[in-house]
DNA sequence: CGACTACATCACTATATGGTGATATAGTTT
DNA sequence: AAACTATATCACCATATAGTGATGTAGTCG
């Protein structure tokens, strides 16, 4: 059970994979759409995409000879707020308690 | 930015890490007590609970010669319900699509 | 102080995974 | 069908990381 919540939790920890959703946030694309925004080799995004796809996360389907992916599971943009959030959060605490500990000259 | 996010679900992409936090939930611990609770070599536990450490995700304190562990930020049980629900539903959804494309006997 | 307990760290191995060039596959066009 | 385009897959290397035995370190007790 766990591990199913952990492989969950890993297929969203890689910043390409992420960047991946972020662009699909916008809008479906296609693959090749995707390597031109994110500057990546094309397998290399294939294999995310597949990865993603494999998760329930994106869907995809064929038009034409290009495949074109979107976002199938929105649910990933309330767990980076959630994360985001609580960054924002322990940014600002280690910032202020640096400031507390440090000699300030005044 | 993305990568902070991104090594932060890679934190909690590891089902020990997971399962130490499932621990803590319910009350604080030592680290003796994690590691009969959940049947891991002690450096191992030391390690995990380590990165958690780091990561913000608990705190410690020391009583006696003991380290006792803490949640730090709850943020993480949010995180784990979301993806559960959205598990539970994706499993849901393989379960009826199959059932839908397969001829059952009747 | 020495012995003991609880934990952290080190050194190492095994495995998983990301990146990439080469190649296979599906669809289109002529 | 041959040539072309878009994508997926393969094979491989490099790196990251989980697990583990040995060792270091902080605190307690006699």
């Amino acid at each position: 059970m766990m591990e199913l919540v952990a492989r969950r939790f890993r297929t969203l920890g890689e910043p390409l994979r992420l960047r991946i959703l972020q662009q699909l946030e916008a809008g479906e694309k296609t693959v090749g759409e995707l390597v031109d925004a994110l500057d990546a080799g094309q397998p290399n995004i294939s294999k995310h995409l597949g990865i993603l796809y494999d998760a329930g996360l994106v869907g995809r389907r064929r038009e034409g000879n290009a495949m074109i992916y979107g976002i199938n599971d929105p649910m990933v943009f309330r767990l980076c707020d959630l994360v985001c959030r609580s960054e924002t959060k322990r940014s600002k605490a280690a910032f202020e308690a640096l400031n507390g500990r440090t000699k300030v000259k005044r």
